[in-house]
DNA sequence: GTAATAACTTTACGTGTGTCAAGTTAGGAC
DNA sequence: GTCCTAACTTGACACACGTAAAGTTATTAC
């Protein structure tokens, strides 16, 4: 039954419908009694388990961008693949990417400071182990690297309408998804096998019927 | 002296005082009487001058996206620069960049939508003559490229966030500028030269001090 | 000069906002 | 059982928002 009190629930509840509301309409397009309503519920309950309208967005933010710092990175052992995998993660993502757009948009001083310095320093650090094994080129600075990552991974899916004037398709059409992925796998070869050229050039592999592997 | 009555000029000041909370607040942040305020006048004379809220962004938008497309593109001759150079040119355009930033998040259909397509494939097509000069690989899809390198030049000064945590530093920090007007610089010449392996590499050029040259 | 028009101001209103305070109902401890 | 805490509802409020309508003042045309 649905009619038991349970503020950890309800909480959720709200927290959910919070997130989704924020996603479509930005922190200041949405009000509490769209979040309230969707989460039925009265908007002063929302004030009773989040003190204020800030403070309940500051945990939503806190919830959302925990979640993304728990994407299983799974970073490529392939450095060829570096681009393009970020990419494909992002993309199942989506709505942390509009997340991290209204972030970007308010510009406002930046929540979970430590946690996301860690785990993007990590980040760093599985690039220098990879330079240390001869898998990418040691005079490719890791922080830069890293920045080119997230913006040739983000930026299509965060601008859509830029993607959908510049290609003619939207960032969730998987003819784009596919053309761009295989554009980033392009990208990785050149950049990592130019800078050090010994190394074997890739091709972006295919299956018999041209389509991706998985 | 300021008293006398202009309708053009007001209508001027409206615009800038909308187009400044605009970029600081965002569409839904802002408010009329905040613009109104800005720009002494009455915020009822905004509404006599535009119809609405709503009309007034309208054309705030049309303004701004005007100037940002009459931006001297000066597409570098050389194709190793098109990377750095667009971002030396966004990075001159901070507002520019938040005002794309904000329409991306509100994910709202985009304005003077002609406009901008043709100032999109003009550039596309301005990468198809470097190709077919031999200045550039011709595997490479012009509109992919093209992508890549508003994504490059735009994605580290739009999400400030993320550059600062990745990096250490401001987008804005003429440091961090220099680092990644170099590794732009590299980067294009890496993609250029790995898919036409005959054309010479191109370093970072620097004068005698190790500054830049512009 | 006079009339007309447009720039601007003043007053006012309805709506929706976020929040506070008080009341009601359920659950757990004992 | 009783009590106490916490989950939840109801009612109310001040305030800022966007907008409409009417009033005032300057500019222009004739």
């Amino acid at each position: 039954m649905g009619k038991i009190r349970d503020s950890e629930r309800t909480r959720k509840r709200i927290l959910d419908a919070a997130a989704k509301v924020v996603a479509a309409k930005g922190i200041d397009g949405a009000s509490v009694s769209d979040i309230a309503r969707r989460a039925r519920v009265s908007k002063q309950l929302v004030h009773h388990h989040f003190r204020s309208k800030e403070g309940l967005f500051e945990e939503v933010q806190d919830v959302k961008l925990r979640a993304v710092y728990e994407w299983p990175e799974s970073i490529s052992d392939e450095a060829v693949d570096l681009f393009a995998e970020r990419f494909r993660n992002r993309a199942k993502h989506l709505d942390d990417v509009r997340f991290l757009t209204w972030e970007a948009a308010r510009g406002r001083a930046v929540p979970l400071h430590d946690a996301r310095q860690r785990r993007i320093s990590d980040y760093g650090l599985a690039i220098r182990v990879m330079q240390a094994e001869g898998k990418m080129p040691e005079e490719l600075d890791p922080r830069l690297l890293q920045l080119a990552i997230l913006a040739l991974s983000t930026y299509p899916l965060a601008f859509a309408q830029i993607t959908r004037l510049v290609t003619g398709r939207a960032p969730t059409d998987s003819v784009f998804q596919r053309e761009w992925y295989d554009f980033l796998r392009m990208l990785g070869s050149a950049l990592f096998n130019a800078a050090s050229p010994n190394a074997p050039r890739i091709q972006p592999r295919r299956n018999a019927r041209g389509k991706h592997v998985p």
